[in-house]
RNA sequence: GGAGAGGUGGCCGAGCGGCUGAAGGCCCCGCUCUCGAAAAGCGGUAUCCUGGCUAAAACCGGGAUCGUGGGUUCGAAUCCCACCCUCUCCGCCA
């Protein structure tokens, strides 16, 4: 959520920054709520304040055993007045706070101005991708020829998008998801956390994925509750609610979830494989940050998730979103896209994010300097580090070998119990 | 699921119709003392909204906030209702 003050003193630069991003604004309807909320307010604390002030003489009168009978029915009205107005007053503010909470961030200075993602600028190139003697197969061909992919029978389980991981499969996900812990815990400083997989409409309204995209969420039927789409809404909205010290900033958690998308309106696209899923492993990050440090710490959070890819061996880009292709929470995001042999081209595999103070206004998550008075709010990021699902799919495709088989990264392969590749081997059915 | 207890400031904790934005303590920040520190003493220390002043603050005025939302009342942290959460006991259970 942006600051009310902010958009009711700077209309033209949320306009000018919306229409970077591609959305327009209906900002007039703001500024008319916005006035009529002030204006209804400003004569309900002059008719409280005289309530107060006279229902301060009735108790003096009343001890010294005087009569305020006509002052207590002068006061009568002024409340029924008051109880009047104050209904004017919640529909002004229902209608500012829904204007306010559909608006997206204000993209970061640094952020290039574009239409869509084909405006996204490229900030580096890693790694090489791997030559092939033979035409790479897909990895959900690879999967499936080594028993270790099953989508046939995930479907049967639950339907489409569901994946099934057997043998090898399920491991080589698990050994993944320890790997990145275990990087993220010890070399990176973040403190491992396992929370809920399914939280309330107040955590996904303070990360932002409510009011505005229930239909790409899973809601539990019967209870107002969701199935997480990432670990940064329950992980950010940890400190929810809370005023954090300065000295124990930045915070920096990593957790591992399941992620649960609807994928609304992705009929057709990436039907097969791994790529999209209703489903999927993540290892996420997320910081809370000083404003001032925040822009360094994407960097880090960048760097952090990249290490991943580099240590796994898999060739990679990154790449900064244009305005037009940011998500709605985001100031600034990075995207790491993973070199897909098969297709020929860079996937997501992780999204970086500076969120600023858009989704801590919305938890409200502050911190306290010190020796200063008052609170401020912080900063808060995340990133993939990185999507597991994903992560597996490339493997399977880059290391995959003209018998078929495919050979395990060195970096895994502790965490595989010494296996160094995969084969049809164990292909059970 | 049944019975009971409770949710108050950054934290602990008193208050149970008006003198309470809230005692007391802790934390934190100034000052005194000290070569310095500790201890002790003195003072200060909630958040949000709104108006004035301002380049912006500081500052000043007003309002709101004692789990959340309603209600009673001239007046509610205090009384009533609903909901949420926590704890204890019983039942059930991985």
């Amino acid at each position: 959520m942006l600051d009310i003050k902010f958009v009711a003193q700077n209309l033209d630069v949320v306009r000018a920054a919306l229409a970077d991003r591609g959305g327009k604004a209906d900002l007039s309807a703001f500024e008319k709520s916005d006035a009529g909320r002030r204006e209804v307010l400003s004569e309900i604390e002059a008719l409280r304040h005289q309530r107060n002030v006279v229902s301060e003489e009735i108790a003096r009168m009343k001890k010294a055993g005087e009569n305020a009978e006509d002052k207590v029915l002068r006061m009568r009205e002024v409340s029924n007045r008051v109880k009047e107005l104050e209904k004017d007053l919640s529909v002004h503010e229902a209608a500012v706070r829904e204007i306010l909470m559909g608006l997206p961030n204000l993209p970061h200075a640094s952020v290039p101005v574009g239409k869509n993602e084909e405006d996204n600028t490229l900030v580096k190139r890693q790694g090489a991708a791997p030559e092939f003697a033979f035409a790479p197969a897909a990895h959900w061909d690879i999967g499936e020829a080594l028993g270790i992919l099953d989508f046939d029978r995930a479907a049967r389980i639950t339907g489409a998008r569901f994946p099934l991981y057997l043998g090898a499969g399920a491991r080589l996900e698990r050994a993944l998801i320890n790997f990145m812990l275990d990087i993220h815990t010890c070399e990176h400083g973040y403190k491992e956390v396992l929370p809920p997989f399914i939280v309330n409409r107040q955590s996904m309204t303070g990360t932002g994925q409510l009011p505005k995209f229930a239909a790409d969420l899973f809601k539990l039927e019967g209870w107002d509750y969701f199935l997480v789409p990432t670990a940064e809404v329950p992980v950010t909205n940890i400190h929810q609610g809370e005023v954090l010290d300065e000295a124990a900033l930045p915070i920096r958690y990593t957790a591992h979830t399941p992620c649960f998308r609807s994928e609304a309106g992705s009929y057709g696209k990436d039907t097969r494989g791994l790529i999209r899923q209703h489903q999927f492993n993540k290892v996420e990050l997320v910081k809370f940050s000083a404003p001032e440090t925040s822009y360094d710490e994407l960097e880090t959070l960048l760097a952090n998730a990249e290490t991943i890819l580099a240590r796994l061996g898999l060739a990679y880009q990154v790449i900064t979103l244009c305005t037009g292709d940011l998500g709605f929470s985001a100031a600034k995001t990075y995207d790491i896209e993973v070199w897909m042999p098969a297709q020929g081209v860079y996937r997501e595999i992780s999204s970086c994010s500076n969120f600023e103070d858009f989704q801590a206004r919305r938890a409200d998550i502050r911190f306290k300097r010190k020796g200063k008075k008052g609170t401020e709010l912080v900063h808060t990021l995340n990133g993939s580090g990185l999507a597991v699902g994903r992560t597996v799919a490339a493997i399977l495709e880059n290391f995959q070998q003209a018998d078929g088989t495919v050979v395990i990264p060195e970096a895994l392969r502790p965490y595989m119990g010494g296996m160094e590749r995969l084969t049809a081997a164990e292909r059970a059915s």
